[in-house]
RNA sequence: GCGCCCUUAGCUCAACCGGAUAGAGCACCUGCCUUCUAAGCAGGGGGUUGCAGGUUCGAGUCCUGCAGGGCGCGCCA
């Protein structure tokens, strides 16, 4: 049983006050103080009350906190401005609230999932044969975290890689091939031995030859069928082009899992757009005999508008006028295939571009249409926003080159690399340890500054600003963690008596900070924005490097004192270790 | 033409169901390493929240209109 945020106690027992009052309870809703100046929890409820009770609200006020004066948690409760209720705790309650949900796993967030409910969380979206860049960093990044935080909130979170594997690209490189290479026993229709294990070809060729095909289709219009027929005769499973797939398959997954290993991203489902291939056929026909498949203009299609839309929402084209599929098709085939491969699934996120917003309104939509979100599942697009240039244009893959995904992250770990030799704090380290801390602060700042913002807005790539460690950054939340862990070792040498905390003026602000979390990880699950989350990490990190500042700790000579500030360090570190690893950020040893 | 998103300090961004004096970081200026890591701390300057109306006790937040920027609209993914 978790307690919630010690905001949430206090809506209980003001949201009484006003219930009692003959008001309605989520009057008495309880908030962090926006004039901590003044207080530190405020309750606007009087309010809103004075129009359902047609008092005046600063009266209502006082009605309220005279109920409530008698309660021995409050020290202070004050009227101010029109009706807000300014409500200050004693420290006992706060010392009381921190020593029973600290020492929780879950330090008072609560369990979101009902009973085993999976989360798939479907993000990268990298392609085949197209060397990830600096657009892939985004989902990678926000699409772990997402699935960090679903999992933590209590699902049996699922990450899909969902490789684009099965369209058009597809047939122009085996196209390609075709005319590079008509010897290759692929392209032989009578040729009945086997193909070659290994491809004749490797990954650096594979991304050379991909623009150039999909170039010569932009120009030559003969050049284009020819690539749109490989497609097709692929996916009807010609053998030689299948054969020559797998090549460009196995190379790029390798590609994709180096770059995703190096940003410490796991996936548990290793999946693209061919997997579904062979279930296109059974839910073609099924949809035809329920009359959501309709015949249009040689194409097969899902009518996904809605009498209520007031706007034209264009039908998901399952079956080309050439019988290919699109990329609605494999992922209208993909929730179909996920729903029958995993039991009990709530829901499935999309961390993909927001440009695909109408794509996946289509796809939601002929989901609907087919009857498979009828239990409930829940289908979620998380658009994040556009990669821009400095100039605060979108970067063009066609004129500027975007920089490679494993070049950015050399360049961010070279950067972390040389700051170690600048600072001279790890200079008794080893090679390999520096390198490691590197690695470590490296990823932290990437990953910080990128989820710092909110997901949906366009951001501007600069990786000078990307990757520097002062200030509000990945690495100062570290720099942060790593003290108390410095304190924290030192102090097992000295003292461990069980001491009450005791909290004074110099460390309630952090104390408070604490009562938090719950209220953050609660607003972060429900937005799925995890920028609340960066927030509270480094506001917790600022708040106890002022502390840390003002106060001594180990050479404090009160044993008392001490032990309080040392159990409040402990607090600090688990709570900050909790935020970091939901937004895939390690915490080094020394920096 | 239709639709979606954005506009907050010089720059990059926050602001939970509408709350009090709109907050951070960077950059700039001033202090602080003889207490535990200065990737730090303390302090300062910097704002008509694009514009105009409206709703409200209260609007950066909600509604309408306008301006500027971005994006998307049947057989690319």
């Amino acid at each position: 049983m978790t307690m919630g945020s010690l905001a949430k106690q206090l809506s209980l027992i003001v949201g009484q006050a006003f219930e009692d009052a003959g008001l309605p309870v989520e009057l008495g809703d309880v908030r962090v103080s926006d004039r901590p100046d003044l207080a530190q929890f405020q309750c606007n409820g009087a309010m809103a009350a004075s129009k359902i009770a047609r008092k005046n609200p600063r009266e209502i006020a006082n009605d309220i906190t005279q109920s409530l004066a008698e309660n021995p948690v409050f020290a202070k409760l004050e009227i101010a401005g029109p009706g807000f209720i300014n409500i200050t705790m004693t420290d006992e309650y706060i010392q009381n609230y921190i020593a029973s949900t600290m020492q929780e796993e879950r330090m008072g967030v609560a369990q979101y999932a009902q009973s085993n409910q999976t989360v798939i969380v479907d993000y990268v979206g990298a392609n085949i044969a197209k060397a990830m860049h600096a657009g892939h960093i985004r989902p990678t990044i926000i699409g772990d975290c997402v699935k960090r935080i679903v999992r933590f909130a209590g699902f049996n979170a699922l990450g899909d890689v969902h490789i684009g594997d099965w369209g058009l690209p597809m047939g122009q490189i085996i196209s390609e091939f075709e005319l590079r290479h008509p010897e290759w026993p692929y392209f032989d229709d009578d040729f009945s031995g086997d193909y070659p294990k290994d491809a004749p070809f490797d990954y650096a060729d594979l991304e050379k030859i991909y623009p150039e095909a999909s170039g010569a289709c932009k120009e030559d219009e003969a050049r284009l069928i020819l690539a749109q027929t490989a497609t097709a005769k692929l996916q009807e499973g010609h053998k030689g082009y299948t054969a020559l797939w797998k090549h460009f398959l196995k190379l790029s997954k390798d590609h994709i899992k180096a770059n995703t290993d190096a940003m410490n991203v796991e996936f548990e489902i290793w999946k693209g757009e061919s997997d579904v291939n062979y279930l296109i056929p059974e839910i073609a026909e099924n949809l035809k005999d329920k009359s959501v498949l309709l015949e249009s203009d040689g194409a097969y299609i899902i009518d996904v508008t809605d009498k209520a839309d007031k706007k034209e929402l264009p039908p998901l084209i399952f079956y080309k006028s050439n019988g290919a599929v699109t990329y609605g098709t494999t992922d209208l085939a993909t929730i179909y295939d996920r729903l029958k491969t995993y039991d009990n699934i709530a829901r499935m996120i999309y961390v993909v571009d927001k440009r695909q917003n109408l794509h996946f309104q289509q796809v939601f939509r002929a989901s609907e249409k087919s009857g498979y979100t009828k239990d409930g599942l829940d289908l979620v697009h998380i658009g994040f926003g556009t990669l821009n240039g400095q100039d605060g244009k979108p970067f063009k893959t066609r004129s500027g080159e975007l920089p490679r995904f494993d070049q950015l992250i050399q360049d961010a770990n070279e950067k972390a690399r040389a700051r170690i030799d600048e600072a001279n704090l790890a200079a008794d380290l080893s090679e390999e340890d520096k390198q490691d801390i590197a690695k470590k602060v490296a990823m932290a700042a990437l990953k910080f500054s990128d989820l710092s913002n909110q997901p949906h807005m366009d951001y501007i790539f600069d990786l000078d600003r990307m990757s520097s460690f002062e200030g509000k950054t990945g690495p100062y939340i570290l720099y942060q963690a790593v003290r108390i862990q410095s304190l924290l070792a030192k102090a097992q040498d000295i003292t461990k008596q069980t001491t009450a905390l005791s909290i004074n003026n110099d460390d309630r602000p952090l104390a408070l900070l604490l009562t938090q979390l719950p209220d953050v990880f609660d607003l972060t699950y429900r937005s799925l924005s995890p920028h609340y989350l960066c927030d509270h990490a480094y506001n917790l990190a600022q708040e106890f490097s002022r502390f840390y500042a003002k106060c001594h700790i180990l050479s404090e000579e009160d044993d008392a004192i001490r032990n309080s500030r040392l159990m409040l360090c402990q607090h600090t570190y688990k709570q900050l270790d909790l935020c970091l690893s939901l937004l895939g950020i390690d915490i080094p040893e020394k920096m």
